[in-house]
DNA sequence: AGGTTCCCCGATCGAGCGTTCGATATAACA
DNA sequence: TGTTATATCGAACGCTCGATCGGGGAACCT
């Protein structure tokens, strides 16, 4: 049972850390129930019965890849967000660090997006703490938005907050990195729709500073 | 084997729209590939085998659901356009008629956004020709909001477009019919944040008229 | 009465699944 | 040299799945 150990050697680590890898990609690929441990074998080059000594099962894999990817997310966000006074800054370093991590980490990003309500029991309790943590430091800095800008209450706070996931999150369903729209670009893009919106603010930017 | 035949019954036509319904409910709950013809045939109350009477596969399942609901969603839209000579109304009349669409047949619309890759072959071409249908009459009516309003370009239409599709298709992540938010609230407070932007144009409503 | 079409069923098949088990090879330690 | 922990493997178990097959009853027509 790989229950309580800590083998803690820099050598297990990786390799666990590979075999998330290539897990998030399967999944991200045919979904978590379509894919197979035997395919994650057939990938990783392990055997099937190998596997079984990284993890204890197909769920803790699963839950793995999204434990660690949103505990990520959060700690790039809160590191940027060190220092930073404006509120619209704040929103804005959000966007950026969900948008470009998101590109850097499509699979599990999708996965995290996708196979949330595959999680079940204590896996899917832990993931929703995650989730909820990182909505409300969300919509926090939405708030702050509201009450420092001109911002009138065009939509209650979490239906802006759920509004922007929305559009950051579609991203891996039409989003290619590596296209002719560069990361950044496309996330200063999605801030501007957000806050100026589609038919924008004539005379004035959002942020007072050029395109690109 | 019930390829090219036209029972044409209206009794068939029912019991077949029916089990769709139910087998979209399944689909929502537990995924595509998850779901089992047996949960279908026990929900539905008839014997697994019976099923097979009125579709081939689990696969033409799936894309009868999808095919249905796409074709029925662009109807009801294209109904709504006729007479309306605005821009921005068109715009407006979109985002209704999607949302509504959707929460009204929220597990359909689910198992379209979260499904669409578990289609493979021909089925999957079809899906992706309505799809890129609809997707393509949204963005010119984008390309219209631009031309005849003060609409700079905040973003390129491709990517305006996604985010309006990511903003709606979002919603099954979260929200709840008969919640406190009414659907056509709902509705109203996407719009205003996708013309307006979070923050707003101050001291002018993006459509010129009140709330509710 | 006989024939045909529509509708439904129980039984079953072959395939694939997650997981387990006992064995084994290597390397470190006593 | 024996013991132990780490890491890996082939084979198998028990189960669920999508799909098939042959049969049968009810309704309708000739």
């Amino acid at each position: 049972m790989a229950e309580n150990e800590l083998p803690s050697s820099t050598e297990h680590e990786e390799k666990l850390e590979r075999l998330l890898t290539i897990a998030a990609e399967i999944f991200a690929e045919k979904g978590y129930h379509h894919a197979s441990i035997r395919d994650l074998s057939k990938r990783a080059g392990t055997s099937l019965s190998g596997l079984y000594y990284y993890f204890d099962s197909k769920e803790e894999l699963l839950f793995m890849i999204q434990d660690r990817s949103l505990r990520k997310v959060l700690a790039a966000l809160r590191i940027k967000l060190e220092g930073v006074d404006s509120a619209e800054e704040k929103l804005r370093a959000l966007v950026h660090n969900h948008v470009g991590f998101f590109s850097e980490n499509m699979a599990a990003m999708r996965v995290i997006t996708h196979e949330y309500d595959s999680l079940e029991g204590e896996y899917r309790t832990r993931i929703t703490e995650l989730r909820r943590e990182y909505s409300d430091l969300c919509q926090e800095i939405l708030r702050e938005v509201r009450r420092f800008t001109s911002a009138g209450d065009v939509a209650p706070l979490n239906v802006a907050t759920s509004a922007l996931f929305g559009m950051m999150n579609w991203i891996y369903a039409w989003y290619t990195p590596g296209s002719n729209v560069p990361v950044e670009r496309l996330a200063e893009h999605l801030y501007r729709l957000f806050t100026g919106g589609f038919i924008g603010r004539p005379g004035k930017s959002s942020t007072g500073r050029k395109a690109g």
